[in-house]
RNA sequence: GCCCAGGUGGCGGAAUUGGCAGACGCAACGGACUUAAAAUCCGUUGAGGUUUUACCUCGUGAGGGUUCGAGUCCCUCCCUGGGCACCA
């Protein structure tokens, strides 16, 4: 028979959907050590399976097979990241609700999953959308008002005009809205907005517990962006006011010619005196109506106004010209900065546009300049600084803060998340606004606050929610005073529900408590986590905030979620470019499972190369596995055939002569060393996930394998080879397995062969003979061979003599690889 | 501009600790089988050279360095991908 993927799949699956999926049941009561194998779960979208998504879960999957053949009590686990704005619109279109569509493509989407034997615990199955898992999200957010860390604030936010809704900073990418590309304009809302920034020390720490990829942790560092520094006071001249700066080099305070105000300053409309008072008001005027991106982009130029107020520095007590700019930021440090042009660039181009005066304060080599080409920003000697100067401005740093009356101070670049969107399709932020009590969290009985059914899912553009036009809805009684009250009609954002998805997997059906303590004890951390890395920022910082906060409480029982975080690399089309459908070079898995198979489509995947890096589809390259599989095939089936006696032996027609018997029994032995290497190999790269190695071994061992007559090959050779090949390629596996080498289990379920260490280790090695660091020849050579032996035998190569008629100065042993002789 | 990752045959990629560069696969070429095609199998395949069963020279983005020996370590530079970007 020949090797048909299409048939024998559609039975294997057939076979593992039966009981439920029991082969795959992660058990909560079990003493075997526990493993947690997460892939982060699809959005279920309109245009089905991607193959980038089959690439990370079937890492994830050849792991999860794999460790349950190790004996390990594996976690695997799948579900649906529904809510968010692709549903909503659909919904806009076709009228119909996005319920409908969701269930529709979700139902999709785990058919496309069953269809490639990827071995979820389909039990422990959940879908954000579903009130019984967002009843927990609102909950989480309760807890959040409840501990102060959800407030409502007039902001200014970033307003997409296209998504009519706002977005938070983690969303914008250069200006633009993340989802849409248009440009985000600069609205002052009230929004609801949860306090990330109270665990910013603690998220930006606990990365040192993780070992997740290197570049993952640097962006979420530079994200939080922590920076020490130095708070200090100027005294407005004549006023009793005082302006506070941060600055994170207190010992350029000598070369603060000025200082600038952010236009939201408190200050900035209140200092001037009355001649610059309109000049001044139409300034931050004009400034507060420019998005942040644009302050900085559109208008290379600095720009500012000199508000004709001074202030004292308080280290030369010197009169200096407060100005007001919007490149300072009002939302970082204290929304002022002290002028320093000599030794920053951004204060030495504003002061090149506006002329004020620029003072040399630090020396890279101690002397003082007449010209400055450009800012110094290095350290180096202090000079014109008082009392300071010759001083290393690195050393000089703490004393300058105590002489100027600063202190210390730390600021994040990282700011509070904004939380409410103006769109149907999330989950209800579930509080009350009452006319008396103003805004009343529901109570916890009450949940879930479930979504009305509507029929105008436009959206109003009003920063409201489609949900303000439905009365009935909107309208309540308040829960504490029983008046007439409104909802809250703004939803959470899309990233709510995965925030904290991996927890309810550990216990899917618990309606008392968001997750069995006990349960989560068991399986938590997650061990490793796969998905992509778009997800660097916005969901993995989040998760991580939500996680903290539930660690607080005691809900979790370790203060981070993932452990262990692996990304896969991009699948680019055949032409090297970003899948896309306007570009049209879209692989659809669905056809390629059609033509070559799902175990060839997940095969090929993990041999592309390392799972890290992007690669490029190669439609071709496809066959190469799609050969080597057939070729398993062809050579179990014949060689059980031939056990069976109904194909005439191969052998018969070898006339082996003795010597030809003697080689092969040697080769024998040889093979079953090969055997136990591939093992080992197969072995050590899934752990490591170098699974493309992985595959490259097994190739080899079948290659070995073709070169004899099928009657010399011992089973145990055929069923080394399918054990290893199972987590890769499961359904070819369990067909060979079960019907050709005669077992009644699932191949999931025998043992992981085991290697013996004394077969792999090598007794053999090839000698590498060098002179002056050149090959010059080869000898095999026991391992363990002395340096004198080496030696003797290297020197009496022909091809190395020749060059040994010069004195030999010295000669270089590796023991087990090579020797070296230098003239 | 700053930060991170990477650059190896025609292509994807492999190479313990600094110790045989190019495993495995694709593509290509030659051959077997076949009326033919598909499938399968065998062989060749980094570049150049010589006195061609063999040997020599060059070769891991560029240049320099350390070393008996560098794809691997150090310095400078170039290119590609990703992230951040007036954060004081």
């Amino acid at each position: 028979m020949r090797y048909n993927p299409q048939k024998i799949e559609k039975k294997w699956q057939k076979y593992w959907a039966k009981n439920n999926w029991r082969l795959w049941r992660a058990k909560d009561n079990s003493r075997k050590r526990k493993l947690y194998i997460l892939d982060m779960f699809p959005y279920p979208s309109g245009e089905g399976l991607h193959v980038g998504h089959v690439e990370g879960y079937t890492a994830s999957d050849i792991l999860a097979r794999y460790y349950r053949m190790k004996g390990f009590n594996v976690l695997h686990p799948m579900g649906w990241d529904a809510f968010g704005l692709p549903a909503e619109n659909y919904a806009l279109k076709t009228k119909k609700p996005p319920q409908e569509a969701v269930r529709k493509n979700i139902k999709r989407f785990r058919k496309q999953l069953q269809a490639l034997g990827f071995s979820y615990d389909w039990n422990r199955e959940i879908n954000t959308t579903d009130p019984k898992y967002y009843k927990w999200t609102q909950w989480i957010f309760l807890q959040l008002l409840k501990h102060n860390l959800a407030y409502e604030a007039e902001i200014p936010v970033n307003w997409c005009p296209s998504c009519k809704t706002v977005l938070a900073d983690e969303e914008v990418q250069e200006g633009r809205c993340e989802r849409c590309g248009t440009k985000v304009e600069r609205k002052k809302l009230r929004q609801w907005v949860l306090r990330i920034t109270a665990y910013a020390e603690r998220l930006l720490k606990d990365l040192d517990l993780l070992d997740w990829p290197e570049g993952i942790k640097e962006m979420q560092r530079n994200w939080i962006g922590r920076s020490e520094g130095v708070e200090v006071d100027f005294k407005v001249e004549g006023k009793g006011d005082y302006i506070r700066v941060f600055t994170t080099r207190i010992d350029t305070i000598w070369g603060a010619t000025y200082l600038v105000l952010a236009p939201e300053h408190p200050l900035s409309e209140k200092i001037s005196p009355s001649s610059y008072q309109q000049e001044v008001k139409d300034y931050i005027q004009k400034a507060l109506q420019k998005s942040e991106f644009e302050r900085v982009s559109e208008t290379k130029e600095k720009t500012g106004v000199f508000s004709g107020a001074y202030a004292i520095n308080p280290a030369t007590r010197e009169r200096i010209p407060i100005w007001i700019s919007d490149y300072v930021l009002m939302h970082y440090g204290t929304g002022a900065v002290m002028g320093v042009p000599a030794h920053d660039e951004r204060d030495w181009e504003f002061a090149q546009k506006f002329d004020l005066p620029i003072v040399e304060v630090i020396s890279p080599d101690g002397k003082e300049h007449s010209h400055l080409e450009k800012p110094y920003t290095g350290d180096g000697i202090l000079i014109n600084s008082g009392p300071f100067s010759r001083q290393k401005s690195t050393e000089a740093r703490e004393h300058i803060t105590l002489y100027v009356g600063g202190r210390k101070a730390v600021h994040y670049k990282m700011r509070d998340w904004v939380f409410s969107r103006q769109r149907y399709w999330g989950e209800p932020i579930p509080v009350v606004k009452c006319p008396r009590c103003g805004v009343v969290p529901l109570p916890e009985k009450c949940l879930p606050l479930k979504l009305p059914k509507i029929k105008k899912y436009q959206p109003t553009g009003k920063v409201e929610s489609p949900l303000a036009g439905v009365p009935e809805w909107v309208e309540t009684r308040c829960p504490v005073c029983k008046g007439p009250a409104r909802r809250e009609t703004n939803t959470m954002p899309q990233w709510a529900g995965s925030c904290w998805y991996f927890l309810r997997y550990l216990d899917p059906h618990n309606k008392k408590k968001l997750v069995d303590p006990k349960k989560e004890k068991y399986w938590m951390p997650v061990d490793i986590y796969i998905g992509g890395a778009e997800h660097a920022v916005l969901h993995l910082l989040y998760a991580r905030f939500w996680h903290k906060f539930l660690y607080d409480l005691k809900i979790v029982s370790t203060p981070e979620p993932f452990m262990k975080l692996v990304n896969q690399g991009i699948i680019l089309g055949e032409d090297g470019e970003k899948m896309s459908k306007s570009r049209g070079n879209v692989v659809n898995p669905d056809e390629v499972i059609k033509e070559y198979g799902a175990d060839s489509l997940r095969m090929y995947e993990m041999f592309m190369g390392p799972l890290n890096f992007s690669k490029s589809w190669n439609t071709k390259s496809i066959n190469g596995v799609k050969r080597f599989l057939n070729k398993i095939w062809n050579l179990v089936t014949t060689w059980k055939e031939e056990k069976q006696g109904k194909r005439r032996k191969r052998e018969e027609e070898w006339h082996l002569t003795k010597e030809a018997q003697r080689r092969l029994k040697k080769t024998k032995k040889e093979l079953e060393i090969l055997r136990h290497r591939t093992i080992q190999k197969v072995t050590q790269d899934i752990e490591a996930l170098h699974f493309n190695t992985a595959i490259s071994s097994l190739m080899t061992y079948v290659n070995h394998l073709a070169d004899f007559p099928l009657s010399y090959i011992d089973k145990k050779h055929w069923e080394t080879l399918i054990l290893l090949l199972s987590p890769f390629a499961p359904h070819i596996s369990e067909e060979l397995w079960q019907n050709y080498l005669g077992h009644r289990k699932s191949v999931g379920l025998e043992k992981w062969p085991k290697y013996n260490s004394k077969l792999t280790e090598r007794k053999e090695f090839t000698l590498i003979v060098q002179v002056n660091g050149k090959i010059r020849g080869k000898i095999k050579a026991k391992v363990g061979i002395s340096q004198a032996q080496a030696e003797k035998i290297a020197r009496n190569l022909k091809s190395v003599k020749k060059y040994l008629k010069k004195k030999v100065k010295k000669v270089i042993f590796v023991p087990n690889r090579l020797i070296n002789f230098v003239l």
